[in-house]
RNA sequence: GCCCAGGUAGCUCAGUAGGUAGAGCAGCGGAUUGAAAAUCCGCGUGUCGACGGUUCGAUUCCGCCCCUGGGCA
């Protein structure tokens, strides 16, 4: 494959994309990510491959920030609401998807470029995940209910008898991974840490390059207070009520930025008034995570004037 | 005008039987291998409303004043 020039004019550099590369578009929320992608993708005669843990799921459109078809002009965008909220989405399945999507739109002779702030699915889709069984229901089931009765301290010690090098790694606080940590080992009578060990992200799966679309915080902010007030006007809160009573008040997806909070309003325990300070907020811690990753990430700088600043 | 309750971290509040104070949230930083928009870790000097008084020492007790609620007029 041919070496692509990438357009300086959307850029604001010039760059080019080996042959065989990935593009990859990544950000902290409300950075224009999607802007940026949809202008290459034209340019480019691309296709959009999401990697975002919310927009995966059917029905959470609003408060994802899903792309309308207006935003997308006319460009397709594969892996938006290709779950049921109840189903098990996690990073492995997202890795094989975006596999088949990539797969496909290079069989087109097209180019796919990948958009999305989950850094961990894109950190699993560019190099791989260790070799081990995704999560068993059942047994985390009764892990949590272990973790219920006996607390954390306590699975942790367990975790330290059968895996000492991850509970050396891990916070005993950290039940999400403590509890993960434990499973595996039931399920493979591996330790994770030896899993690890023989993974340590040594090998690419394939060659990605990623763009980052960088602004200032006070513009972030901005932004996202914005994005925001236009989430609520666009009917944030019927979504959720829609939601809730379609008996997904439960599902992982609930639980993510804007959704939590407005189910806490419509449960009564969030005034109105405070609903979008509480979003904006929650949005802006989330962005600073985000940085976490992107500050790690190998990714080139780039400033995107199709998504210029807001007033 | 009088009575009561308050005025402590950006916000909501705890506390100090007198030895200059601490939680949650926010903020800032970090971690992250099938829950990842999740989860977790670290970081706390603030005229303790103002001014006087008592005291070796006052945010704490006393006086006076200011401000905010509520009640009575």
């Amino acid at each position: 494959m041919a070496s692509v020039a990438l357009p300086a004019a959307l850029l604001g550099a010039d760059l080019e994309l080996e042959g065989g590369e990935l593009l990859v578009v990544c950000g902290e929320t409300a950075s224009g990510k999607t802007a940026l992608a949809v202008a290459l993708a034209r340019a480019l005669d691309g296709e959009i491959v999401g990697a975002d843990s919310v927009q995966v799921y059917r029905g959470f459109d609003i408060g994802s920030g899903k792309p309308t078809a207006e935003e997308l002009d006319g460009v397709p965008h594969h892996l938006l609401s290709v779950a049921d909220p109840a189903e098990e989405f996690h990073a492995g399945r997202f890795v094989a998807l975006a596999d088949a999507a990539i797969a496909e739109v290079r069989g087109r002779g097209r180019l796919p470029i990948v958009c999305g702030g989950t850094y961990l699915w894109i950190k699993a889709l560019v190099e791989g995940l260790v070799e081990a069984p995704p999560a068993s229901p059942s047994l985390r089931a009764e892990l949590h209910a272990e973790l219920a009765e006996r607390g954390a301290a306590h699975l942790h010690a367990r975790l330290r008898g059968v895996d000492p090098a991850s509970a050396e790694r891990l916070h005993p606080n950290d039940a999400v991974r403590v509890v993960r940590a434990l499973e595996v080992h039931a399920l493979t009578g591996t330790p994770l840490s030896t899993l690890h060990a023989a993974h340590g992200f040594r090998t690419r799966r394939l060659a990605a390059r990623l763009l980052r679309v960088e602004r200032p915080r006070e513009q972030l902010e901005r932004r996202i207070a914005a994005r925001v007030g236009e989430m609520l006007a666009r009917g944030l809160v019927d979504e959720v009520r829609g939601l809730l009573s379609a008996g997904h008040g439960a599902c992982k997806a609930m639980r993510s930025v804007g959704y939590a909070e407005t189910k806490a309003h419509l449960e009564g325990t969030l005034p109105l008034a405070e609903l979008a300070p509480a979003i904006v907020r929650s949005t802006c811690v989330f962005a600073r995570r985000q940085r976490t990753w992107l500050a790690r990430a190998a990714a080139t700088v780039v400033t995107s004037p199709s998504s210029a600043p807001s007033p």
